[in-house]
DNA sequence: TCGTGTCGCATTTTT
DNA sequence: TGCGACACGA
């Protein structure tokens, strides 16, 4: 039930400002959920109807949570409320309205990998050496435009200028020449026309193409204003220009938005995040209102004096200082180690020990910068046999062979995604050579024919060899059946059918020698079936389930629309709440690529017997009673590159800050005086952030009271570990 | 056309 | 060190 009086003083302002735009900066630890859950269950509790409450989170489970924590407090009434993704959202608009911004029906999602592909071909194309200009940058380049907000046309008329966004992957002032300007601009204008010709749109679009439909069409914007009179964003500190611009279009005149967020945790800056979004507030939303909230109900004191000490030396900010809800706790540790090897098997020692007081192996954690630095962890943890699993990490998508069986299913659905039919031409091999694909190529160019088109034709193309020319038939022939397959059967049928037909999973399992990798990755092409079958069986669910609730209503005499407005005026709307009427194959693609995968795997019981590592950055919002943060040496955190000058060390202390945070009852902040770096052991100098924390707070172990090493000593230091090596090889 | 070797190069990754 | 991209030979 929902019961105001556990808040306190700020969090009850928060949740009582309902009209105007309002900020809430939440520092770590200060109950920005209940707040959030509270303000959209009082909402409804004050006759708000929940259809006209828009709330959108960055991630599924954020919307998720919020959806069911709001329905613990308000019940059912919250039924009806948008709470969605700022992705999601933006592909339920456009699949309402796709002509409307120059795409098809059905269109597809595109992800991140397939992209750098096609831009090289474009590079190619336009006679651009591809070698010179690194087409991850450029495409880098490209999604930093579309999260500011601009189109290719636009990016054009601004001259290829980003004006102050970062672009990771290259240095501004050293790499940014007036080539790359020009490369840019010209590869992202052919870039678009390439996505469009094939009916696709990329994750950046979502937000991008959405913008661009508020912006020009009234109609779409009227209905849509007309039907959100409540706006809630979640990790505010995170948005980007587009997604501030679609905020401020939908706010319309009425300004009823409540953006909740942290200066403070906004590491998301590389990724196109703009931290001015929430720091010139105030200058977006005219007359808003700042609450912040500065009780940390999470932390001991210690832990907070850490935190606020790291996070003070920022400028820049709106300035807060987190508050002990609970007493002081025990101390910080701060402990050296020799090498990352000693601090793994340290932390391994210390989870030990805690296992035996009975602490439960889900309130660890191990957290660090870059995935990399989890391996000594694991190999620790595994001679100790502690079980851990690892979160964050490489993207399941990423791989290689589920690239490959998400190409078969996205060519299966969309007939015009030539970079799905790229990908499957000649894998597994069919015998259909580089040599055989140019000449197509270069034939479909002559006659402006999309290459798929052309594959039709491969009779007509000179030069191929009968061979090539029947492969590329067959080939045709299978996905023409299997798209027949389609109309009549499940598409986890046909999919798997399809699979076995062309031999992947023998291709995967001859591909990788070590017989356990091979195992693995058969096993993530079988998984991607089986996540078909799952979408199948929830689509299913939910049909049940809604057509139960209207059962219910009826009977109930809950007329919804009986009392109502006109919502939506001439435009059709009702596809905003579910677009998905059925399980098919496309509702699967465009749900697996918005929600990720559905990890059915680890059941819940073993979950809470696993100790989580994880990277800084997928830490944020989560906490454990104990904490271990390692590797916080310079070059790690902050990171070298950062360094390098490509970033924004504040944001490097901003990490360290949310690192801390993360932790109720204990902490311990680790580093190796060397390390590992590709192979080679240099010495390492721990980070600056440790250089200033209070004394007070912290308990510190092993050497690290002795001054740091001069040069000198470091060099002596490499030398020694050289020779030894040497001696270990036994050479010279 | 396909398999093997060598070279070069290494963050973070909500969607 | 360890993986992926590319070049070359069978």
């Amino acid at each position: 039930m929902l019961d105001l009086s556990t808040l306190n003083r700020e969090q009850l302002e928060a949740v009582l400002t309902t009209q105007g735009p309002v900020l809430v900066l939440a520092g770590a630890g200060s109950g920005k959920t209940r707040v959030i859950t509270f303000r959209l269950a009082y909402l409804i509790r004050e006759g708000v109807r929940a259809k006209n409450i828009l709330a959108v989170t960055f991630t599924n489970k954020a919307a998720f949570e919020m959806r069911e924590r709001a329905k613990a407090l308000a019940g059912k009434g919250v039924r009806g409320a948008t709470i969605s993704t700022f992705h999601a959202l933006g592909s339920r608009i456009l699949r309402t309205f796709p002509e409307k911004v120059g795409l098809q029906k059905g269109f597809t999602i595109t992800d991140g990998g397939e992209q750098i592909g096609s831009l090289r071909r474009i590079l190619r194309n336009l006679r651009i050496d591809d070698r010179r200009f690194d087409a991850g940058a450029i495409m880098a380049v490209i999604s930093q435009a579309k999260n500011a907000g601009m189109d290719a046309a636009r990016f054009r008329a601004a001259g290829g200028d980003l004006g102050a966004h970062h672009v990771p992957g290259f240095d501004a002032d050293k790499d940014w020449d007036e080539e790359y300007r020009v490369a840019a601009i010209e590869a992202y204008d052919k870039y678009e026309a390439m996505l469009k010709a094939q009916n696709l749109v990329d994750f950046d679009d979502l937000l991008l193409l959405t913008l661009r439909l508020l912006q020009d069409d009234a109609e779409v914007r009227g209905a849509l204003q007309h039907k959100w009179h409540y706006l809630m964003i979640d990790e505010y500190q995170d948005t980007n220009g587009a997604q501030l611009e679609l905020m401020r279009v939908l706010a319309g005149a009425k300004q009823n938005l409540c953006a909740v967020g942290d200066d403070d945790q906004s590491i998301y800056g590389w990724r196109g995040a703009d931290i001015t979004n929430i720091l010139s507030f105030e200058t977006h939303f005219e007359g808003a209102k700042v609450i912040k909230l500065e009780t940390n109900y999470r932390s001991t004191g210690n832990i907070l004096e850490v935190a606020n000490a790291i996070i003070e030396k920022n400028t820049d900010r709106y300035g807060k200082r987190l508050r002990p809800h609970a007493g002081q706790g025990d101390p910080v540790k701060l402990v050296a180690m020799e090498d990352e090897d000693a601090e793994a098997e340290e932390v391994a020692r210390a989870v030990l020990g805690l296992i035996a007081t009975n602490t439960k192996l889900s309130d660890i954690a191990v957290l660090y910068r870059s995935n990399v630095q989890s391996r000594p962890i694991e190999l620790a943890f595994r001679t100790a046999q502690i079980r851990y699993r690892v979160v964050g990490g490489m993207d399941l998508f990423d791989k290689k062979e589920i690239k490959d069986a998400l190409a078969y299913l996205k060519y299966l659905n969309n007939p015009e995604d030539e970079q799905a039919l790229r990908r499957i031409l000649n894998y597994p091999p069919r015998g259909i050579g580089d040599t055989t694909i140019k000449k197509i190529d270069d034939w479909a160019r002559q006659r402006h024919m999309p290459f798929g088109d052309a594959l039709k034709h491969v009779g007509d193309v000179p030069g191929i060899p009968d061979k090539a020319e029947d492969a590329v038939l067959a080939f045709l022939e299978l996905i023409t059946q299997h798209r027949k397959f389609l109309k009549r059967q499940k598409a986890s049928t046909v999919a798997k059918k399809l699979i076995t037909e062309v031999g992947l999973e023998a291709a995967v399992f001859a591909s990788t020698d070590n017989a356990s990798g091979a195992a693995r990755k058969v096993d993530n092409v079988r998984e991607i079936v089986r996540q078909i079958e799952r979408y199948e069986q929830r689509v299913k669910k939910t049909a049940k389930r809604r057509a139960h609730e209207e059962e219910l209503d009826r009977a109930l005499d809950v007329d919804d629309e009986a009392s109502d407005d006109d919502d939506g005026d001439e435009l059709e709307l009702e596809e905003l709440i579910d677009p998905e009427a059925h399980a098919s194959l496309e509702g699967f693609l465009s749900d697996l690529l918005l929600s990720g995968w559905e990890d059915g795997e680890t059941s819940k019981e073993d979950r809470d017997e696993m100790l989580v590592l994880s990277t800084i950055h997928a830490s944020k919002g989560l906490e454990w009673p104990h904490v271990f943060l390692v590797g916080v040496e310079e070059e790690l955190l902050p990171h070298r590159r950062t360094l390098a000058g490509e970033g924004d060390v504040a944001e490097e202390r901003r990490l360290a800050y949310v690192a801390v945070t993360r932790a109720r009852e204990q902490l311990t902040v680790s580093y190796a005086k060397s390390r590992t770096r590709y192979g080679k052991i240099v010495p390492t100098t721990r980070s600056r952030f440790l250089e200033e924390l209070p004394e007070e707070a912290l308990e510190r172990r092993e050497g690290d009271m002795r001054p740091e090493r001069t040069e000198e000593e470091k060099k002596a230091i490499e030398l020694d570990w050289r020779a030894k090596i040497r001696a270990q090889l036994g050479i010279e």
